[in-house]
Parts: structure tokens; C-alpha cells; sequence
DNA sequence: CTGAAAGCGCTTACAG
DNA sequence: CTGAAAGCGCTTACAG
């Protein structure tokens, strides 16, 4: 591969003015510079970004930390964030954790040797360790679909699940249903336990039960946990008209079960989503849910980064996004009369 | 950040040591190793890849091209090529090309500039522009799910799409189908013409007849092309008792379309597909359908670009591997008293 | 407008 | 076993 200083010997001049003409510096003669470029072209020469990365700091470079991309829905955020960054010349490089605490870690060090300009993130495991290297990392850094722990500075870019559950649930009791069950994501997540603790403030505000009887943890998040999930709950509880799940997969899950057992949805029992994947959409799925908007949260996600990288000294507000009711066919308003 | 000078002057000794000590080069005194590495921990030294790509000319980085990364296929593909090269401490960087010729071409501008140190591609525009920038490449790149156009030395790893597709349409006759349509991806595609050439072919061989009423490009390859096409096809031919989809997604929206119109599979039409998406699973789809083990073939193709990569001179084989036939509940034996 | 020189942060012959 | 020096491929003050 050619280098610099061939295209300089090539013409005869140093490498500094091909290095000039290229960065389309002002104080380069026109005449030199068509040369130059002329130069380029005959020798097929293309900049080493490498070189370029290490003098002027700044690989164009972000990082993109995701829980998994086989989700629907950290694959649509991903897609966000991307776009917006390869419009401006990024390159972005996703980082697939699955979930486990020492990728999440090692993604750090990864950002940090290859000297990534950005980071945007969405760890699950904000052990001390962890804090510790997101605190010594000088690179700007935003969260996305997750909050900022305390004693960090960096903004975020989140949905207010709570609020969202609380909403969702309050759409199934304007139904007329009381006896409603939750299918939660696992504990250790802060999204699904905000999620349960909206659905169990407003079944209690309505005065309405919501124990162990009404309550399943999934253990996961994909359609098979919600399977899972909607047969243990009916078991301990074959009253429930309705079922709030804490995301889409856990909700087709649901579906998937009650078809199975010829349990007729909406008529007999309702099941309310969260996430508003593609599949909700399907024929026979037709979810009703509440819609996370993927696109605007990545979108945000990017320009809030793309902002403290210009400006290294500010840190940008964080964003709390609206979650909306999208409504399909998959509730349906409890007749009365046929309650006990 | 510290740099190398740093830790150098740390400990009263010269950077070259300290390289060699972190680099665990043979001839350094096991105490000055020690010293060396507590001082990095002291210092909380990184190491800066980029320098040191530059140097080493070799980025630890590989370039993975897919068309869309939405398309839960290539979703899949793309997880098993990045689990192989994360193992090695490689960094795989997508790059989401959405078909876009224009895309597919600054990717690989982007590699070489970034000094990737190899590329597995599935590019749609094989153009001369495309295959003369692949010549002119000298990093080892294997073709994904494609095959190496000619003039080019560089292995594939793809499915032998006619030799599946006329495995799908022999099980439809089999079944005792003789009326059967076909729903294919654009004219455009290569994978697309030649499912469509298996299929034709295989109809031919049993004198069946595959012409206009039967064969319906759908223009796309997601659901929503398959509903349209399905009603097309319907439309043309109205005694279709099976449909062979280019892929899933369009037997999905074939199906969601027959739902809708009350047409009952397996009982009144049969539909096989491609590729056996997660989605074909789904209770209500229960689509039968060729599996292209996507597993299997981005570990293939992982394999062989790390070991051209280890060897530069070397250019392994091809991989033509074999669809599966996965029977599910979309079709059925074709009641031979009630067909014409 | 152009060139020589220094430097980004590393590695590695070469010499001792 | 260790250090001084050259060099990877660029950019950019500095001087002219």
C-alpha cells in the first residue's frame, strides 16, 4: 500500500504539503493541490486512519455497549444510534454483552486502549467495579435505556417505566378488570422491577390485590420465560381477566400459552405488552402495549454524545421519554356481569 | 491518560523495557516484569492500541458487512462471526449496508483506511467499481452467504440454495401438490433467482407447470411483501394448493394473508419457506421450511478468514453447505380425491 | 505557499 | 538483561 511520503516523492514535494493539500488546507497553492489529489489517484493511496487517530486524537470512533442484539429492541436502538452517527462520519462499534458482568468490563477496557472518541451504554451490572472505571474513563459517555448511578456524571436517556406501568395497568382497570397478574422480567433488573413496582402501587391505589398470587418473575425476558410464566401464574391464580407483561417477548409468550390451552384472548382473559416490537404487529398476536419510542430514544442518545464530544466540558441534560399506549386486540373490557 | 514514557519514568527505567515487560518478552528480569506491572496498576497505564496497530500493523479488528441487520437471518449470522473472533480478542465492526451500493462501497473504503486486518462481506452490488476495490485490497476477505464472483480469489461460505429449494418443492410433490406457486425475493438477488431456478427446474423434471400464474416476485423479502404477494399469486391462480416463500418472512406474510382471508393451512393450501427463523416457530406459524444454519455457517466463515489471516498466502476452500428441511405443521398431503 | 523537524505512543533490531 | 535510536504513517507549529 502506498504511504504519504510516496505520493510526495511521486511529485516531488514534501510530505507536509501533501498532507496540506489533502486536509484541504487553506495555504496550499489550487495548482498543488489538483496535483496532489491527481497524485492520489494514480497511486491508489488511501490515509492510514490509524496514523491519523494517534496525532490528532480522535479515532471516529464510538462505542456502543448492548445487552443483546439478538432483542428486537436493543436491535432498534442500535440501528438509531448508528445512523445518526455514520451521517456524521463515525464509525460505531457495538459491543454485545450479553448480559455478563466481565464483557460489560471488558468493552470498557476495549474503548479505552482503542481510544474510542464516545460511549454510549447500557450496562447491566454497576457493581463497584464497574463505577470505577466508568469514573476514569476520560471519554464522554451517555446511558441509554438505563439511569446514571449516583456519583457519576454522565447524562442518560430513559423511559419512565414506572409512569409506563402505571398507565398500562390503569388502562386494564378502566377495563373493569381486578384481577390482574404480572409477568415480570428478573429481579436484578432496574427496568422490570420499576416496572412492577407501577403496576403494584396502582393496583393498590385502586384498592385492588396484587401478591404472590398474581405476581410471576419470570426468570428471563424471551418468549419461553413468558410461556413459563403465564402457565405458573394461572395456576396459582385461574381468576385473573388480565395480565400486564413487563415486555413483548414475555407478552407473545403469554399469547402463545393461552392459545395452547384454547384460552380465548381477549374474550376470556386480556394481555397487555411493553415494548411495542415489529411482532406485537402480527396477525395473530395483535398486542396491545406500551410502546418504548426506539428510534428517538437512540436518535437522542447520539446527539446528547455527539454534543459532549464537541464540547468536552458539558454534560447535557438527561432525557425521560413518554412511553404511549398503543392499543390492539389483545384487551378487551370485562363484562361485569359475568364477574363474580 | 499515562503513557508508556510515564511508567518509564516511574520506575527509573527505559520505555523499551517497560514494553517488553508488559508484552512478556523473554529476555527481562522476572523482578523488573513485577516492578513493571505494579507500576502499570499504580498508574492505572492503559496501553494504546492504536500505536501500537500502528506499528504492529495489526489492528485486531475485522470488518463483518451484512445488508441488514434488522433481518433477524442476518442477525444470527452476524452473532455467530463475532463470537468466534471475540474469543480471539478480535473486535468485529458491522457494517449495516442496507443494500445500499453506495454503503457497501465506503465500508470497504472505511477498511482500508482503519487497516482492518480482514473482511467478511455479503455484498448486493457486485458491480466493476465493487470488484475492482476488492482487488485491490490486501487484506484476506471471505464472501458470506454470497458467492465469489469471477476474477476474484477469495473463499464463500453459502447455502446451496438451488440444490434446497429443489429439496422444498420435491417434499410439496411428495405430498401430492401439482398446483404450486412460488413467492420470491427481487429479480435482483442472487439467492432470490436461484430458489427460483430450483423450483422452476424441479417443476419442469415432473412436468408440472411454474409460469406467470404461478411465480410472483414479491419485490421485498419482508412480511409485508409476503402479504402482497400471496394475495397477488391468489389472485393469478386460485387453485394453488402450495406455495414455496423465497424465505420466512415472506411465508409469514403469506400466512398472515391466508389468515385473513380465512383460508385454512395446512387444510386448504400449503406453505414451505427458508431459512427458519425463531419467528417460524411461533405457535400460530408453525412454518415448515428449508433451515440454512446460520450458526454453523458464520463460524465456517470466521474459521476460515482467521486462519488467512494467520497465513496470507493461503486461500482455503469454499463451503457449500446443506439446507435442512424442517417439517412443521404448514403443510400437508394433498387429498387426491378432491383435487381435480 | 512550501519544507524540515518534532512528535503522537508504541515496538524492536542493535549494541552493550 | 537493559537502553538509545529508529521507525510505523501521519500532522502541524516554525521558519523561510
Amino acid at each position: 500500500m502506498a504511504n504519504i511520503k510516496d505520493v510526495a516523492k511521486h511529485l516531488g514535494v514534501s510530505v507536509s504539503t501533501v498532507s496540506r493539500a489533502m486536509n484541504n488546507h487553506p495555504d496550499v497553492r489550487e495548482e498543488t493541490k489538483l496535483q496532489v489529489m491527481e497524485a492520489i489517484r494514480a497511486l491508489n493511496y488511501r490515509p492510514n486512519a490509524i496514523a491519523r487517530g494517534l496525532i490528532n486524537k480522535k479515532t471516529y470512533t464510538i462505542g456502543l455497549m448492548i445487552p443483546e442484539i439478538s432483542d428486537p429492541f436493543f436491535a432498534g436502538l442500535a440501528n438509531a444510534v448508528e445512523e445518526t452517527f455514520s451521517k456524521q462520519g463515525y464509525q460505531v462499534v457495538y459491543g454485545n454483552t450479553n448480559r455478563d458482568p466481565v464483557k460489560e468490563k471488558q468493552f470498557l477496557s476495549n474503548a479505552i486502549e482503542r481510544q474510542f472518541d464516545g460511549l454510549i451504554i447500557t450496562p447491566d451490572f454497576l457493581d463497584d467495579t464497574f463505577k470505577e472505571l466508568i469514573s476514569g474513563l476520560d471519554m464522554p459517555v451517555v446511558f441509554l435505556r438505563r439511569r446514571t448511578p449516583p456519583g457519576i456524571s454522565a447524562p442518560y436517556v430513559d423511559v419512565d417505566h414506572y409512569e409506563a406501568a402505571t398507565e398500562a395497568v390503569k388502562y386494564l382497570i378502566e377495563l373493569g378488570h381486578r384481577q390482574i397478574g404480572f409477568i415480570g422480567m428478573p429481579e436484578s433488573s432496574f427496568t422490570g422491577i420499576q416496572r412492577l413496582l407501577g403496576y403494584r402501587d396502582t393496583m393498590w391505589k385502586h384498592g385492588l390485590l396484587s401478591d404472590d398470587s398474581n405476581i410471576v418473575m419470570s426468570g428471563g425476558r424471551n418468549i419461553d420465560c413468558g410461556r413459563r410464566a403465564m402457565s405458573k401464574l394461572y395456576e396459582r391464580n385461574p381468576n385473573v381477566t388480565a395480565v400486564f407483561a413487563g415486555n413483548d417477548l414475555l407478552g407473545i409468550g403469554a399469547l402463545e400459552w393461552l392459545a395452547q390451552q384454547k384460552i380465548v384472548v381477549p374474550d376470556q382473559i386480556s394481555v397487555i405488552g411493553f415494548d411495542n416490537l415489529e411482532y406485537a404487529e402480527l396477525h395473530w398476536i395483535q398486542l396491545t402495549t406500551m410502546e418504548q419510542p426506539r428510534a428517538e430514544m437512540g436518535t437522542k442518545a447520539a446527539d446528547l454524545l455527539l454534543q459532549m464530544i464537541s464540547d468536552k466540558e458539558m454534560t447535557p441534560e438527561s432525557e425521560l421519554i413518554k412511553a404511549r399506549l398503543i392499543v390492539r386486540q389483545s384487551c378487551k373490557a370485562l363484562q361485569t356481569t359475568l364477574s363474580i
